[in-house]
DNA sequence: CTGTTAGCGCCTTCAC
DNA sequence: GTGAAGGCGCTAACAG
């Protein structure tokens, strides 16, 4: 903040005016006579005043900014997400503070901490995986007792009471894993980087329960879970050479993309040889080659009805009447090259 | 900001101290008697009192606040910068607002005429298209006006005087023709969709010096301005039939790898009939399918820099002696599948 | 119609 | 050692 700043008491001062005239003034309250309105309302443009919006929130014990914590913006997913929350929250007339917790419970906390000192009125969080390994969420309850309310999407817990909004990870998983059996394989490996959440539970049992469903013969499900993608590498290669494998389902995109580019690599064909599918309908999907097969994570909206549940929440005013909901959106599967009909 | 708070007017009635006291108190300031601090401190932190930050912000006239508005966050590129501005304000002490221009002046305006009402210190900017268009920068000389330093990034330009950082484009440019011109490339176009920024014309023309210095024969360039890649794809397909083309150099990540994707999409083989260069190191240009040689744009220090920049200006007292500075990061080719010696 | 006063929460003289 | 007072910039209740 610059100290170069009009202020009301310096409009009043040049206008010889009050402060409290001014101030009514430029609100245009009808209180003040019109030819005085005029005479500050030029001076006040000539000066191009702005009201200092530290003091207004000051006195108004608001901030409308948004703090929105993340556990990283590199995955497409997230950016998406987040460039969804940005265009409904600067619509809506608030700002976002954006933390990055890097996937780490510490960083986490901290920023919970850090915002939640009068930086911003509530929070839209979606949970690191490090938080899930601890199952500690201790530090968003304490926000939420502090009055700073807290909308979750994607990553989310149910030790945790707010809003929420999610896509339908199970059936997602399911229909992408029924995808595969319907195109005839039948040894549907499932690969994940994010083991460790919500989401990747959740998919994991979609995933296990459309094998037991819809193949012939039992077989039992094989899941991949990535820590390191050196390591996965190599690991990855050594299970297809000793395995039969015609199909994978990947938890999210780079690990789909991944994944592929492996089988390529060990000179199998997609989708001749092994079919493919995502999740996230991103940048990498849309441009693989051959293009990824994926389940659209609607992200877009994801953002904006997570920004959504938090302004509105905000906004109101018995807020102890309203339940809190959480919103679950259908997905649906974008056919590319990447699966066939053998 | 709740209204559920403890404040220091709280504290003071539970402690039967005086507001002045407990302010001091918690300051560690030596006035205090050790027994009254201890017995303060363990109030505050008993009821988990943090200063509220409005307050401070007001009394101190700053934010510890950074506005940061870049032009779109779906790019990689600008995703990882923004990941390294977080990172260094974060361990700075600072938080960010983002802002997401979408390429829009308008927008761009908006955005910093809001935050320059008291919310930020200063400004993180990469300029959008359709200002590089208007050639109208008055909204960032207003907030310079105000006392609000910017620090620019990757889109600059010299109509403000504020500290920048970019990479050698020109050099960079002409590093990735010369490249294709050693692997025996002809035929070499140019392909951008960010034509109207500073980057975009300084990398045309290390395209153009590349090929006047490398050729033997007097080629013209061709340059291929996206602005649709629909468009495009209609466009360029036709101008592969129609022209010899044996390289590419592409302006971004995308263009480059969406290019090369036309090129194998039409029956083409890359590198074998065509090199493809393109410039950020992304998660694109990693995973396609062939790798996609690249200049690496060094997003994270870029983003690193341009922190700094904007810290070190605002936490620097005798401001005016300081000359504001351009920083040029060098970058190099990183040699994938898309691009070989013939 | 206009001005005085008070207070949002914090910090910092200055007085006791 | 402790407390009272004032002010950051703004708004609003209350006088005049």
């Amino acid at each position: 903040m610059s100290n170069q700043m009009m202020t009301l008491k310096k409009l009043a001062e040049l206008s010889n005016f009050s402060v409290s005239t001014v101030s009514k003034a430029l609100a245009d309250n009808p209180e003040i006579s019109t030819k005085t309105k005029n005479k500050i309302k030029k001076l006040a443009d000539f000066y191009n005043y702005k009201p200092n919006i530290t003091a207004k929130n000051l006195k108004e014990r608001k901030t409308r900014t948004i703090g929105v914590i993340i556990p990283n913006i590199l995955a497409h997913f997230f950016a998406k997400v987040l460039s969804g929350i940005e265009k409904e929250a600067t619509e809506k007339g608030y700002n976002i503070i954006t933390c990055i917790s890097d996937e780490s419970f510490e960083k986490e906390v901290k920023s919970v901490e850090m915002l939640a000192n009068g930086s911003v009125d509530g929070f839209i969080i979606s949970i690191s995986k490090e938080t899930f390994l601890k199952e500690n969420f201790k530090h968003f309850q304490k926000a939420i007792d502090k009055g700073l309310p807290i909308s979750m999407f994607d990553r989310v817990t149910e030790k945790v009471y707010c809003d929420k909004v999610v896509i339908n990870d199970f059936e997602s998983s399911y229909l992408a894993t029924e995808k595969l059996i319907k195109c005839g394989c039948e040894n549907i490996v499932f690969v994940t980087p994010i083991h460790d959440t919500s989401v990747g539970s959740d998919r994991v049992r979609g995933y296990e329960k459309a094998l037991e469903n819809g193949l012939k013969k039992k077989e039992e499900s094989k899941v991949l879970i990535i820590d390191d993608y050196q390591e996965f590498t190599h690991n990855f290669t050594k299970f297809l050479k000793e395995n039969k494998v015609d199909g994978i389902v990947a938890a999210d995109e780079l690990s789909g993309i991944y994944t592929m580019n492996l089988v390529i690599g060990a000179g199998l064909k997609v989708p001749e040889d092994i079919s493919v599918i995502g999740f996230t309908d991103g940048i990498l999907a849309g441009n693989s080659n051959p293009p990824l097969t994926t389940i659209d994570q609607r992200a877009l909206e994801l953002g904006k009805i997570a920004a959504c549940n938090i302004i509105n929440r905000l906004e109101d005013n018995q807020k102890e009447t309203i339940q809190y909901e959480t919103t679950v959106l259908e997905t649906y599967l974008i056919e590319r090259g990447s699966t066939d009909f053998k």
